[in-house]
DNA sequence: CTCCAGGAGTGTA
DNA sequence: TACACTCATGGA
């Protein structure tokens, strides 16, 4: 297992797996992708699908629809995506932010006062933040997750333990400002980390390098 | 049964 | 800044 430069890697990701589409998004409403930020926080994405069919289900696939809804009603369909008290919580909150700043978030070009507002917004930390504003709002955020730091660690023979906008700014610097190559790699590292969590630690992209 | 998944908030040293 | 602890469900 090599050692690849930032750019390199996502040579190779996308040359292995291809293009990855994401943010998955079945209704292709932005505000979905917000609230699948949320949900997706420590938990399984095949566990936030359940609480997005939930929140369908209840007609609260919607911003509006969500600060108007009974707490209890709100909870129980997300409820399989764990945390669902807190996660509620968040929800509404998010959806308040999302009704005041959904137009300056797709207007505005001044990404760092973006994030520092929705960072002030209970339930949101720093990747939270990013993947909404990378994936809903096409920002030029680059998102660390946990997958991001064992492939640091691992790929890139970088420090995985470094701070969350010291690592992030590692990749922004190394790649073109470009929204899309920011959108594919996070994507494509996710797609990597699955793929050897199904072939049990080392899968056919690790075994090719 | 145990472990963990596309984190964030709070409290402590 | 660096950890430990809590929140909770569902699948491997």
């Amino acid at each position: 297992m090599s050692v690849h430069s930032i750019p390199a890697l996502y040579q190779r990701l996308f040359a292995h797996f291809g293009p990855q589409h994401w943010w998955p998004c079945r209704s292709g409403q932005r505000w979905e992708i917000v609230a699948g930020a949320i949900l997706t926080q420590n938990c399984a994405w095949t566990n936030v699908e359940k609480a997005l069919d939930g929140l369908e289900n209840a007609g609260l696939l919607d911003a509006t629809a969500i600060l108007a809804a009974p707490e209890a009603a709100l909870r129980q369909a997300i409820r399989p995506a764990g945390f669902y008290v807190q996660k509620a919580r968040y929800l509404r909150a998010v959806a308040q932010f999302f009704r005041e700043h959904e137009a300056e978030c797709l207007r505005s070009h001044d990404t760092p006062a973006l994030r520092e507002q929705l960072l002030a917004v209970p339930g949101v930390g720093r990747e939270t933040a990013d993947s909404i504003l990378l994936y809903a709002f096409r920002q030029p955020l680059f998102v660390i997750d946990a997958y991001t730091r064992r492939i640091a660690t691992r790929h890139l023979g970088l420090d995985g333990q470094m701070p969350y906008d010291e690592l992030q700014r590692q990749f922004l610097t190394a790649l073109p400002r470009d929204i899309q190559i920011y959108n594919e790699y996070h994507a494509l590292i996710v797609a990597l980390a699955k793929e050897s969590c199904r072939k049990g630690g080392c899968g056919a992209f690790c075994q090719a390098l």
